[in-house]
DNA sequence: TTTATAAGTAAGCGTTTACTTACTTACCGC
DNA sequence: GCGGTAAGTAAGTAAACGCTTACTTATAAA
């Protein structure tokens, strides 16, 4: 058995520990998943793995702010869907691009959910730095529909919450709690229908909603803020 | 030291054992948890313990069970929330009902969390017998609210979804990820907010909306599933 | 008072846990 | 080729884990 027995650089090893732990840690927590199982998964023996993080709890912190990082660019790309076209197709844009990031990976929403139940000392940091944000970003958008007319006067962050809250809670529905198997929805069905309940809900009741089908294929009256 | 040494009946020890684990699993989850800080909290040996129940596994079941048991009368409140009043009055209440609930005690929802993230194998069936009840209630208002004209055409489980995801979603957010701290919401504002905005979300936009007639209060037919 | 029964315990079982130590071996600049 | 460095391991450790066994003692009916 003379296996060629090549060796990984440093910062490779130390990628595929992370890698194969993020899977562990979102699949059965912090205190379900054990460092033997995760040497194994990595082909390494255990002390490897210390000599690369000094104790368990390094590497589960480590997994969590390498996922955060990893999903960062998220958050940008609900900023993006701002900037181009109607409210409703704006967001419904939005719900869809959650519901399928979600239903694609589900690793994050786990760890986010494991560590929020396990130890929440530190998910309310992982709370201020990462979900706040889609929260501002939505509230903001909300706030500047208030002032423009197009919204009635709603608490902007409650509203923004209602929003993600409906789009969220169905995927956690779906992926946690088998409601898949139950009844498989069209994805691109439930975001638009959420996002109209949602916009129905916040828009100004204005007699003359002029809101014809061609409008759509338009080009866009650039509200930006600030 | 001659304590009098008074014994607990078998079945009185065996629900303190519960309540004491109930807590503990709560707060844990079933891996964090271990038999021996049961037994110390119950002021017993862990022997005692494996007298009442076979295995950790079984007492965790038991746990479970007989906190959906508890609370059970739950969605009949629900139920009887159908019976009086306004659409908006309803909802605010059902929402109000819940968030309430919820802030107060925590531990069921914590436990329906960590079971499905833990073991997802059972709480299917947790979700047919406890979750989904919630569902069907709620998207047969909607049914009966399209068929009486009040409602848009939606798909009924759908908006049941949305609307009870804004409500839950919001008190997770609250006490999970400690937005609590970050900003304390008067629940009775939040839920009439949330209910407002999901029930313009799926009315008819008749300009005639008319108060609904008695015909709410029609026999519903519960089917419990065991 | 006696005695059967059931509540309760002390002490330890084998195993698994996170983590360590002492050693081996591949790689790379010289 | 050769030596130093760093990747990698075999074989542990002590403590904690779920669970068991053999024993003690309170209680209540006879």
């Amino acid at each position: 058995m003379a296996t060629p027995q090549t060796r990984y650089s440093s910062a490779d090893r130390r990628e595929q520990i992370l890698e194969v732990a993020t899977g562990l840690f979102a699949q059965q927590g912090f205190q379900g998943t054990t460092t033997k199982v995760i040497a194994e998964r990595s082909g390494v023996t255990e002390a490897l793995i210390f000599r690369h993080f000094p104790g368990k709890e390094e590497l589960y912190w480590a997994v969590i702010e390498r996922k955060i990082d990893c999903a960062g660019p998220l958050e940008h790309l609900l900023e993006n869907l701002e900037a181009g076209g109607d409210d409703l197709e704006i967001l419904s844009r939005v719900a869809f691009e959650v519901l399928e990031r979600r239903a694609k990976d589900q690793t994050l929403s786990r760890l986010l959910l494991f560590s929020a139940l396990e130890k929440h000392e530190l998910s309310e940091r992982f709370f201020r730095n990462y979900i706040a944000n889609y929260f501002e970003v939505l509230a903001r958008f909300v706030r500047e529909g208030i002032t423009s007319g197009r919204f009635r006067e709603v608490d902007p962050l409650l509203a923004a919450r209602g929003f993600l809250g409906m789009v969220i809670y169905h995927s956690w529905i779906q992926e946690l709690y088998g409601g898949k198997e139950v009844q498989d929805f069209d994805l691109r069905v439930v975001s638009r229908t959420l996002a109209e309940i949602w916009l129905r809900g916040v828009q100004a009741e204005t007699k003359n909603r002029r809101r014809p089908k061609l409008l759509a294929r338009r080009s866009v009256k650039k509200h930006r803020v600030k």
